[in-house]
DNA sequence: GAAATTTAGGATAAAAAAGTCCTCATAAAA
DNA sequence: TTTTATGAGGACTTTTTTATCCTAAATTTC
């Protein structure tokens, strides 16, 4: 299980931070998004060629084409972006193993792994205010908390 | 930048986790540790080598060989392992960019950047509250702590 | 309409991570 | 001493992720 993000997930949100600090009515060059956030240019714009599709964005090809957002950046996440970029994590794995946390017991004579509402796992409590952290911090960020917030990008 | 671990990381844990449930004065097969923590014999062997090599554990080839821990559990942190594993994670960058966080400012006119001590970042206090629980967890868990949590195993 | 510019889309390449295979060295047991 | 078992170590393969390249399509400007 991997809670965090990829690099393209990072790209995206950079990227969406970059311009919902733009003028709506603008459309933005991919190649001028890419120097100002330092993310390569072929590979921005592969993520939004999918960013289009998801219709968070529309692009404009030709002179004086590019991208806009057009998703509500206050209502976009973190978790939003990261999920629909990496896929679905599943919070109920365990962190360190491969199965489901605190739902699989040993019997007494430690021959039979049965279910169990129950957890037995000495950590549970220490990793569920872990795992907490990391989703309370992504489902309660959204794009709009950058706005202004320019000191990711160069200038 | 990429806060948690790598599948290897998963692995080293969840082996040293199931040494430590061990009678200290056996050596155990790779074999049936790759079996009961359900990793890659092959890419486990890889991992102990270096494992020995670190010194956390010792190894004896032949019959009756195997490996045993002989780092003390109980100082053995999952940041020790994920840091010698994976490399450093650098906690003062920016979670989304490519630089530091919270000390590069514009200048007034906005055409140079400059560092400064105080951040402007509006999400400083967010994100640090963030990445202090990442470093809390990882930090103030040790592997004896999974000591009899052998839910993690297989039979 | 022609030229210039900019994204779309497919193919490909490079790098990193994960996993495998084979032979050798070593140790214990027969 | 021979056989068998087990880790060491190097080379190799596969998969995933990240990054690039080239041509076509669309749009604006001249």
């Amino acid at each position: 299980m991997s809670f965090l993000y990829s690099k393209s997930s990072e790209y995206i949100i950079r990227a969406l931070v970059y311009l919902s600090n733009i003028d709506k009515e603008e459309y933005i060059m991919i190649k001028s998004i890419s120097e100002h956030t330092n993310i390569p240019h072929p590979f921005l714009s592969k993520i939004f060629q999918k960013l289009a599709a998801k219709k968070w964005i529309i692009s404009k090809k030709g002179k004086r084409g590019g991208v806009k957002l057009i998703a509500d950046s206050s209502k976009l996440t973190l978790m939003d972006i990261i999920e629909w970029s990496d896929g679905v994590k599943d919070f109920s794995q365990c962190i360190f193993g491969d199965r489901e946390c605190g739902d699989i017991i040993p019997k007494h004579d430690n021959s039979v792994w049965y279910p169990e509402k129950q957890s037995n796992c000495i950590l549970y409590d220490k990793c569920n205010r872990f795992k907490a952290a990391i989703i309370d911090f992504f489902s309660n960020t959204t794009i709009s908390e950058f706005k202004e917030h320019n000191s990711l990008f160069r200038q």
